[in-house]
DNA sequence: CGATAACATCGAAGCAATTAAAAGTTCGGA
DNA sequence: TCCGAACTTTTAATTGCTTCGATGTTATCG
């Protein structure tokens, strides 16, 4: 038997939806060129290549325009990154939210402002109860 | 050209690894018993060819014990833990902790003894600086 | 209208992951 | 010592992801 097949973006497929999402639909030769500038550079043949098998698993959709397609998102980030986040705390942390942000707080340096950010949030969330 | 191959376990892997943290160095039929109470029924041969491609990999060393091989881990949960959060923090969230932090914090639902323990750890944090 | 450039599709190679059957090895008891 | 059970190694089928060359199509310009 076979790989099942994530349920979520690969990583290439991430990298194209991010570019979409930041700069709206766009063609398949401007999205090549975007993932050049991160430094990712494949031929024409293979970005169209993973943006048609992503047509197809309906994360994009596309549409004739000119002699090109242009190509739009079909999903939203906020749901993308949800989903992968809930995969990765399920898979790694066993679904539990606070031992996910214990972790990150150890292992990650957070200047004043973001610590006061994420204080103000949970503040927010305290009060909600 | 292929697959880079990730640097961090996959799916069953991860599964395999968390039974060796929990249970400490175990033989390969008892790995294959605790996979299936979790859900996951595979033959012996299946099991035993991925814990050989983890020896491989470093992930697990093993040792003869009567007829049959102890597997034991070789890395620690938590040098694990961090890098599978490290990494979708890069590749999702573009490498900040906060904007991570804010999306879990807006999308799971927390209670009292939990909301309360992630704050203690913040005002730690913030205290640290 | 015909050539060319721009764009698309098709086919395929190479490796990783998952799964397991078949064949080989070895240890312990009759 | 030899058989069988337990355990391992070998081989391999299937599928997914990444990558791209070769080939096909079409719109525009001279």
């Amino acid at each position: 038997m076979a790989r099942p097949g994530s349920s979520y973006p690969t990583e290439l497929e991430l990298e194209i939806l991010k570019v979409l999402w930041q700069q709206g639909p766009r063609k398949v030769e401007e999205v090549r060129e975007a993932l050049a500038e991160s430094g990712r550079e494949l031929t024409h043949s293979s970005v169209i290549t993973v943006m048609n098998i992503m047509v197809k698993k309906k994360y994009l959709k596309r549409k004739k325009h000119g002699r090109a397609f242009q190509f739009e998102a079909r999903v939203a980030d906020k749901q993308i990154n949800r989903g992968m986040l809930g995969d990765l705390m399920d898979r790694v942390f066993d679904g539990s939210a606070t031992a996910l942000m214990l972790e990150l707080l150890e292992t990650t340096d957070l200047d004043a402002d973001e610590i006061k950010e994420i204080r103000a949030m949970i503040n927010r969330k305290a009060r909600e109860q």
